[in-house]
RNA sequence: GGCGGCGUAGCCAAGUGGCCUAAGGCGACGGUUUGCAAAACCGUUAUUCGCCGGUUCGAAUCCGGCCGCCGCCUCCA
């Protein structure tokens, strides 16, 4: 079964193919850095990081390009707002560049976090003006856009299906048009391509129209034409964004090009918090540095990143998701429970007996792969995917408890959970040691000092002294866990 | 106002015409294990998929109506 997407273009499942044999072309509408991310970003990037990492599994060569939008985001669609990140910037008192540099980096610490590879390709917006005021000058030589008092304009009345990503047509937008519409324009549903600077904006270009900036719309046209080509594979994004922004991609790019500009448009759906949108004006908005940290007045405790990515992943990209803290709470626990497995399971790998590998586990296996790469293929299901690490785990955690399992089924299981778990949905470590503190092999021996004590007194049926030592412990947030012929502890 | 989505167990969530007497997780309860626990394991927890009607040999899945909730079009991915 091959590899299907739901395309927001066709509104339907398509089989995927690529216009290249075996490489895929992947655009993602990035971050525009004016502040730390948020629980809205981690569902989108890690769907997207799911798909290239799935993708890659399938055997595919991945270009995965995101933009970092640091230039020309405006606070409002009707390209009268100011820039965003020139607003921003005023607030702090830093200059733009710095303002964006810093929150890019915030931004890449997070994603890194959530186990998100990273891009091939970061494309800052601001690197990319000489790009912009080609894709500007092309379309007004060819009769797409109009000049009016240094700016330019997109002629949205000259390109034919305009809207036809959202399903969306002119009239009805200037119907509905709530906001005030520039005098500049010649149709209200026309959007910047170029916005003439006011002396005092900081942020600004020379160019044929006179100083100024580029609209928003215009980067990604422009960064993925030049790093992917004038036709794309994929372009994914915010389903927030699909109208106007990406609708105005395809009327810039397809303009220019006279090629069609994306194949594949797949949007992830949005997050709530508490069964409500997420806004700064609401009390709900929870940073990722928050939620990590657990410093939200929502949130309890603080949370894993992996569990945060593992709640993500157990609903489908295209619903919306609630953060709840009692949702987070779930996620942790069944992220602590996968993990745990895979330690024991690696730990119990050093020492089991060699000896020969249990066909049945192997057809379960087998069986088990078959039904992840079944739901992957379904447009992404990380919902089943989730689900068959969860049988992994069950199975794992039954060989465990028979002391026969030899080192080549255990082996068979670590397999899965690294390609599975691990490769695919990124919440398998390669390697937990990094967690430890540096003192583990000195903590670890202290421990076992204490378990041979506890050890003596329990043969001595000493079972007060047993269990003081065993409290004690517990409070340190060290659980011992009493197995038929050793005792094993943990980090609570 | 325009466009779109959703309503499945206490909670989260897959499934979208027969393999569903409905995955998986969290929680809860019972058992095994244990000196007692914890962890782990085994089992139980929706005869039913918002409500009503229709199509069909057959519907959670299709159609119509009703009720409820949410999102985008503005801050925001």
């Amino acid at each position: 079964m091959a590899l299907n997407l739901y395309n927001s273009l066709t509104r339907r499942k398509e089989e995927f193919e690529p216009l290249n044999k075996g490489r895929v072309g992947i655009y993602v509408c990035g971050p525009t850095v004016y502040g730390h991310a948020h629980l809205g970003h981690a569902k989108s990037y890690v769907s997207f990081d799911i798909l290239t990492r799935y993708m890659r599994y399938l055997g595919y060569e991945v270009t995965y390009v995101q933009n970092i939008t640091d230039v020309g985001h405006l606070t409002d669609d009707a390209d009268e707002g100011e820039d965003k990140i020139a607003t921003a910037a005023k607030k702090e008192n830093k200059h733009p560049m710095a303002l964006a540099e810093y929150y890019t980096r915030s931004y890449f610490e997070d994603m890194d976090k959530l186990n998100c590879f990273r891009p091939d390709i970061s494309p800052r917006a601001s690197g990319h003006i000489l790009e912009q005021i080609g894709m500007v000058t092309t379309l007004l030589k060819k009769g797409y856009a109009y000049e009016a008092n240094g700016s330019v304009y997109f002629d949205v009345s000259k390109f034919e299906n305009y809207g036809k990503l959202s399903g969306r047509n002119i009239d009805e937008m200037i119907a509905g048009a709530r906001v005030e519409v520039s005098p500049d324009k010649k149709n209200p549903a026309d959007f910047a391509l170029w916005k003439k600077a006011e002396r005092n904006h900081i942020m600004q270009w020379p160019s044929p129209w006179g100083m100024g900036y580029p609209g928003w719309h215009l980067e990604c046209s422009v960064m993925s034409t030049k790093y992917l080509g004038k036709t794309i594979d994929i372009h994914g994004g915010g389903l927030e964004n699909q109208f106007p922004h990406h609708d105005c991609e395809i009327a810039q790019s397809e303009a220019t090009n006279d090629l069609q500009f994306v194949r594949y448009w797949l949007h992830n759906n949005m997050v709530t918090v508490d069964g409500q949108k997420m806004g700064k004006s609401l009390n709900n908005f929870i940073t990722l540095k928050q939620a990590f940290s657990g410093t939200h007045e929502r949130l309890t405790k603080s949370y894993d990143p992996l569990a945060v990515r593992q709640l993500i992943l157990n609903s489908h990209y295209r619903s919306p998701l609630d953060f709840s803290d009692a949702a987070l709470f779930a996620a942790q626990s069944g992220y602590g429970k996968i993990t745990e497995t895979v330690k024991a399971l690696r730990k119990r790998m050093e020492i089991a007996s060699t000896g020969s590998i249990d066909e049945e586990i192997v057809e379960q296996l087998k069986q088990m792969r078959e039904k992840f790469e079944a739901g992957m293929n379904d447009d992404l299901n990380t919902s089943v995917g989730l689900s068959v690490m969860f049988e992994l785990v069950r199975l794992a955690q039954s060989l465990l408890e028979d002391s026969r399992t030899t080192k080549e089924t255990l082996n068979l299981l670590d397999v899965l959970f690294d390609r599975l778990g691990g490769d695919v949905l990124g919440i398998v470590k390669e390697d937990y040691q990094q967690d430890a503190t540096a003192d583990e092999g000195l903590t670890d021996k202290l421990v076992n000092i204490l378990i041979e004590q506890r050890k003596d007194a329990r043969t001595n049926k000493d079972f007060a002294l047993a269990d003081q030592l065993r409290n004690t412990l517990d409070d340190m947030g060290i659980v011992l866990e009493d197995k038929p012929d050793m005792t094993t502890w943990r980090m609570k």
